[in-house]
RNA sequence: GUGAGUAUAGCGUAGCUGGUUAACGCGCCAGUUUGUGGCACUGGAGACCCUGGGUUCGAAUCCCAGUACUCACC
């Protein structure tokens, strides 16, 4: 049986160890590392499938399991003949388990070891996630990623509760990988936890990795914890995970945790941190965020980013956007979310020619000073 | 012209049985945002309470006059 994702190292960075690779899925290869852009409820907010191909590129996009299932429910996807045809995508589709809503929505579920029940948060009614349940979901939105079903731990969780908690999601991710109705069209994922706590994210990845799956995700970092202690526990973990397999990183998308996270070997990474704050007014740009809402910009006739070729810098200044923003017109957000998303998507694209240089050290130096990061070694 | 009413932050209002830093919404200014419970959240600036006089220990609040606006009637 020929696996549906598959994982080809092309060059490691000699000044970094960072990976340059392609993943070979269904729908698409991917240039890794590589930024997913989020769409939980099936779209990326405000970005047509279209403006994300040919805008922005994406090769992959994320979706929600647990959002889906709400609405609009599997019959309706089912129907629709799965998720791909539902949004009108036919690149790649990652699906998350509903595994970051069980830390997300802690206060509207019950964890047991059979699995979650959640209360909705829609409309108050109770559904029960198990990984079963979880796999079928997947298996009918036909993603071609499928996250296994986990617990994302908060930060701080203690020793005792992170232990009980990652032992658990492991038998879980037996019981997903039993579960799994699809394995020759759809890829799962497992989700190393652990906290941070080094032993156990050494137990849960080793754990993990005996179930050959195609792929491993670093999960329950980037909680809200500082920032030495996330790469602290990137650091330790990215190394555990296979050689030759994907490496994803879930839940990251600031540029300097985008470039921490390839160097530390990490070939995925997701965020909503892009399309989040375009909604709030700001952009990323290679000279660091700009806060376009802010009055200084009111006058300001150049582009958001005079370094960016995308749609928006190509086209409107910021004077303008700040207006569309400041009067909430659906037009910034969807200009601002373009830029954001192009400008991880082209971060992304010079970290991976950076790679094939052996160069990625010298330019997160480099990046960082002009972006206005510290540059402590 | 007569009568009645209203005048408080840029705008719309609350406070008016007199009592320490005059409240709220919008707007304005700024910060946050990292497997999306979010066009969200957290802060901040901004008011000689229309003017003048009076009563009182004390007035946005009570009294008088003026001014402006609103409504009704002639």
């Amino acid at each position: 049986m020929k696996p549906a994702i598959t994982y080809e190292l092309i060059h490691k960075c000699k000044q970094t160890g960072a990976r340059r690779g392609v993943i070979h899925t269904p729908h698409g290869d991917i240039q890794t590392p590589v930024f997913m852009p989020v769409g939980t409820q099936a779209t990326v907010k405000s970005m047509t499938p279209d403006e994300l191909k040919n805008e922005i590129d994406a090769k992959i996009i994320l979706a929600n399991t647990y959002h889906l299932y709400l609405r609009p429910g599997e019959e309706v996807i089912k129907e629709a003949g799965g998720l791909h045809k539902f949004m009108n995508w036919d690149r790649a589709i990652l699906t998350d388990s509903g595994g970051f809503q069980v830390f997300s929505l802690s206060g509207l579920r019950k964890i047991t070891e059979d699995g979650v029940e959640f209360r909705s948060h829609l409309d108050g009614r109770r559904i029960v996630f198990t990984p079963e349940s979880v796999m079928h979901t997947e298996n009918i939105l036909g993603s071609d990623i499928m996250m296994a079903f986990d617990e994302c731990c908060p930060y701080p969780s203690t020793y005792d509760y992170t232990k009980k908690s990652m032992e658990r999601t492991t038998r879980w991710a037996q019981r997903c990988k039993a579960a799994h109705e699809r394995p020759e069209e759809q890829g799962l994922f497992g989700i190393i936890q652990g906290g941070f706590y080094k032993d156990l994210r050494e137990r849960s990845a080793r754990d993990l990795i005996k179930l050959d799956l195609p792929g491993y995700a670093i999960g329950g970092i980037s909680v809200g914890e500082p920032k030495e202690e996330f790469l602290e526990m990137l650091n330790f973990t990215a190394p555990l995970m296979p050689e030759d397999k994907p490496r994803y990183l879930m839940g990251v998308g600031s540029p300097d945790y985008l470039i921490e996270a390839t160097m530390a070997g990490i070939d995925m990474c997701d965020c909503v941190l892009p399309t989040r704050i375009a909604r709030n007014g700001t952009a990323m740009t290679w000279n660091g965020k700009v806060v376009v809402r802010n009055a200084t910009y009111e006058k300001d006739w150049g582009p958001l980013d005079p370094e960016c070729d995308c749609y928006t810098c190509r086209n409107y200044s910021r004077a303008y956007i700040r207006h569309l923003v400041k009067c909430k017109e659906i037009l910034g957000v969807r200009l601002l979310s373009i830029h954001n998303l192009y400008f991880l998507t082209k971060l992304m694209e010079r970290v991976r020619m950076e790679i094939e240089n052996d160069n990625l050290g010298n330019f997160r130096k480099e990046f960082y000073k002009k972006y206005g990061y510290d540059t402590k070694e």
